[in-house]
DNA sequence: TATGAATGAGTGTTCATTCAT
DNA sequence: TATGAATGAACACTCATTCAT
């Protein structure tokens, strides 16, 4: 992102490769997907890939990285908009949310593929996805010092609960066989950002749901 | 020799094929794995595994079904054991945490698997998946119409949005690298049970979390 | 066709399984055809087959055998119908195409299958072709010692020509993709008749094509 | 380097293929010859030959259609050099036997493999082995208008008669088991012509056989 | 750097044949 | 004799990777 010096990483090819990467994991799944037509959507020889990554592995690996570290900039940009802890919370949902809105073919790949290899759970450490969850598990741990979050989770935990939550959702809503819930994917997003606040959070007015009187008409 | 000992489900090589497939499977993921060694594992020849499955995909398809029908009516049966209906909902997540524990090979197959092939979430319908995500939407509603929880969102995102946070949970617990929390699973476990449930219910002092002098002693 | 007591020829499972194959093999030739196949329409266990053939190829080599026998001797009864040697070829030529109308899967299986593998002309000496050919060289040779025919061809040699013709006159009209030819079948074939007599006798006015006429009507 | 020089039909490694196939087929049979013996032959790799070929079939075809295609321009060629309708039924048929000791092997593939396979006589059109018999019906229906040769039998049938025999004399003498008629094969393809010639034309006196005395006798 | 033809190891699947019953 | 479940050798084809240009 900043530097480009090493090697070829920001250069165009490089770049193309994995935005083609994306597409083609996207559409046919890591193991279904064949270096070839990686190069060929990215208008490439074969032999070229093989210039700035080690491996096919190497390329779904780079292209996790480097959308990640895209993907936590932009959560730590959004999370500085506001001084709210709560709030805080719920931009860590919201931007999930808009990253796959934005762009479904990442999604895809990070939602399904991520999880496959056993490479992946084995072999790669995955750091990006370890800083994403240290991310929004510092939202919680905040939440929690100032008191207003429930001090008997480990905001870890938490955070990989959440991240399970967005990740089966976006599953749920990108990509359901008849794409029939597509339009309500913000709603059950909304929906899901309240579950969570309120499994999270005492029941201070402050973080009440938006509509109180709904909560007047609790028993 | 009577009825159902020859290609059949219940057949001793059917069952020994399926059993073999999910270890071999959970080792090396379903793409890692080789017919022949599933044969091996099965002590059969490579071409009987041909006589009870189609293909290799079918297999894993098989595998799925067999163990679902199982999961479901484990969870059945275990939800006929309260009539307290948010006991049902801490009775759901506890079941899928005991399988897991369980059955680790068969978890990590479900929980990684079944994410991964585009037959799966293409071309597989999964009618299983649905028929175990319904029973849990079920019990949510069943807490809605008695009006113990929060009817602003659907019983079918809540089941799914569930489902997400025990698979992701599973991961982390059961799969995680070093090994090193497996120890606490059943303890994060207990801590997601409250999340969600806390997250759904109403704050009436019948759904307070069983210890509310803890949260005194938060901080 | 006589004893019947070698072993299990001429036992009833015996000619179905042969039969089930000029069947099966007619339709998907010898190597596109399964042993089972062959088992399922004769309506036996697949391990019955090789009660009575040693292998696949056995059973080819069985049928080829049983119904050349079958052939020959309706050939040398037709010949014994007429004293006149240059019937006898018309009578030869007859008999092939009567057999391929009647028999079409047999004509199939002795005109494609035979031809086809490499056992048949290496490994398999194949006497009961040798038988077939030797008696209508013996016819040929008849015509010649009569002075009839030409002398200047080996009967041996004129006998495999006529075979050749025959057995493609019968791919021609008989497997015809669009099936088209089929009913001019028999034109055909007379038309091939007197082709052959031509060739071989010289031209005694009692050999002269039916219709002189015709010719006059050349251009 | 330049033009039809990389995966094109004049390519080399495209040609030492079909020649390596041409050998192997005819040493083996279709069936009995295994892609990687055609590759060991052609000394590429073994998917060399899917850089090429569709498939084991592919090679066949082609095979086939690119020596039909030669077969037939060099037959064509040969027409050309004699005027006399009557000798270009003898071209015909030494073209053919010409073709066949040039080049036994392909003679093989030709007359044993291409009548084989489901392929070739259902799915498989044959257009170039229409084009070849259509070439022979031609010489024979020139003759038919000059009123040289009798036109009660179609120019068509005439011409796949002959291939017949050609196809049955080629097996007789190219892969006779012992091997011990191949020095006459000359002089049994010249039998063959006069047969066939005869058995076509009018007693033209410039179409006597050999010994016009025999033929003084005549009618 | 870039190319893409060539490579060849690797594997799901078939099916003739066997053999315990 | 008869069965048909079990066997396992065999093979066409794929595709990640390399390397000469």
């Amino acid at each position: 992102m900043t530097k480009n010096s090493v090697k070829n990483k920001g250069s165009d090819k490089y770049d193309r490769i994995l935005k083609a990467a994306v597409k083609v994991f996207a559409e046919n799944g890591f193991h279904g997907s064949k270096v070839s037509q990686i190069a060929k959507e990215a208008d490439v020889a074969d032999g070229t890939i093989y210039l700035y990554f080690k491996n096919k592995d190497d390329i779904l690996i780079s292209l996790f990285e480097e959308n990640m570290d895209w993907i936590i900039n932009t959560l730590e940009e959004d999370l500085k908009k506001t001084e709210d802890p709560v709030e805080k919370i719920r931009v860590c949902i919201r931007n999930f949310y808009s990253m796959a809105k934005k762009n479904r073919d990442l999604a895809s790949v990070i939602t399904i593929e991520l999880r496959q290899s056993t490479k992946f759970m084995k072999e790669y450490d995955n750091k990006q996805f370890a800083r994403y969850l240290k991310t929004i598990a510092r939202v919680i741990e905040e939440c929690q010092k100032l008191n207003i979050a429930r001090t008997d989770i480990s905001p870890e935990t938490i955070a990989r609960a959440i991240f399970g939550m967005l990740d089966e959702m976006t599953l749920f809503t990108v990509f359901s066989p008849g794409g029939q819930r597509k339009q309500n994917m913000k709603q059950i997003f909304e929906e899901i950002v309240e579950f969570i606040v309120r499994g999270l959070t005492y029941k201070d007015p402050e973080n009440m749901p938006p509509k109180p009187e709904q909560e007047n008409t609790e028993e």
